[in-house]
DNA sequence: TCTGCAAAAAGTGTATACAGTTTTTGGCTT
DNA sequence: AAGCCAAAAACTGTATACACTTTTTGCAGA
């Protein structure tokens, strides 16, 4: 994708910062810390940046400089809109030509949401319930899908830390069994149901209204 | 979006002359060139090539510089089952609420586009049959999807110019035509599935099993 | 005439310089 | 002590410099 692989690894490491929530919504990101930190220059790090803003987890303001995204409540909707025209499509997909081998991939995977879940570990657990879905993506031999899919759920980590209200995404695993238990069944019409559903679960249990966004508060502070 | 307004009209220059077929899919884009052309730095030619790599329009090779991007048969594929699973969805949700006045904006781009298949206006023609999805998605309300729609519409730009064989997409008038008058009448189903059709009919159109797309000639020459 | 190769030219990748803007600091007034 | 203003510091936006790589050029030998 991008020609040179200093500029991806700063996109990485930063990626995986903000959906890790170690860089909160509205966080200042002065280029020339980033570059000592990084031990580059800014222009690798401005490359970076502007890579950022394209996937939307970066925006930037005139003469103002770098800023971690806070996507409105509405920016919220229409992603999880998206998601599910698209999801659905894969999940039908999915159950149409996955192998065993595919399946079994994903089942390893809802094992390790339910320890993940079970032993309370709220990071990890985040990390892989937004996985589940990019794995599907990757297994389903469309790369193009599976990069737009990509952006999206990374856009969703973002959107959940800022607007979950209770720790209610833990039946998330629940969900990812049961859709895998219909595409077992090869129960196409049931499995698309479950995956709509379950992406409807998580956008209601945040509380996409309130007025001021955390995310304010982390910008006034900073 | 982004920051600076001097990059992003590099951007749609770029874009435009892509899209428009005056760079031909493999040609080199020398950043210097650009920014004598432009009247600016490198600095920024190089951010707006970066964008567009991340658009797909372009490709770099390390050391080697910015070639027009020359999708796949296999991408060009891709791209359209993305925009089927997400057209289907826009044109059910476009039945649903759209307004009358959306209607008419639609109905009179329509004739704009048989106007200029008529007159035998090739250009015009294919820069009005994508702009019908573009306008499409902006009337509904969700600028996420109008956002991801648009990138995957110009892909398919840069596909058509690249694996068309015929001028078979003449036909693309008489579909949209055929789309709007389901919608008219309410008749989601049938939208949707004239909508699905369509889209399959382009992609049909085209012949992505081609050896050696013209483009890799174009690099050959340049 | 064609092939091979070395020098020159052109081009990319990264760092740095510098002008202009925003933010912070520190003191002065009330 | 709180508020305000000017100077200083920090930061962004763009251009330029420079090392290194690729491509082109031009000539020597077969």
């Amino acid at each position: 994708m991008d020609s040179t692989t200093a500029t991806r690894s700063i996109v990485d490491a930063l990626t995986k910062a903000i959906v890790e929530h170690r860089l909160h919504p509205g966080s200042k990101l002065a280029e020339q810390k980033l570059a000592d930190h990084f031990g580059v220059s800014r222009t690798l790090v401005r490359q970076a940046l502007f890579q950022m803003v394209q996937k939307r987890l970066i925006r930037m303001e005139p003469a103002r400089g770098a800023f971690v995204a806070t996507p409105s409540g509405e920016e919220a909707r229409q992603v999880f809109a998206v998601r599910r025209m698209l999801e659905a499509e894969m999940t039908r997909n999915f159950v149409r030509n996955a192998t065993k081998a595919q399946i079994q991939a994903l089942q390893e995977h809802v094992a390790q949401e339910k320890a993940a879940v079970h032993r309370g570990d709220v990071a990890g657990r985040t990390d892989l319930l937004g996985d589940f879905h990019v794995r599907m993506a990757e297994l389903m031999g469309n790369p193009v899908l599976g990069q737009i899919l990509g952006e999206l759920i990374s856009r969703c980590s973002l959107i959940t830390l800022m607007y979950q209200s209770d720790n209610a995404a833990e039946h998330s695993a629940e969900d990812h069994s049961a859709i895998l238990k219909a595409i077992v069944a090869k129960d196409e019409t049931l499995a698309v149901q479950l995956m709509e559903d379950h992406l409807s679960n998580v956008e209601a249990s945040l509380t996409l209204d309130r007025k001021l966004p955390n995310s304010d508060i982390a910008m006034a502070l900073a």
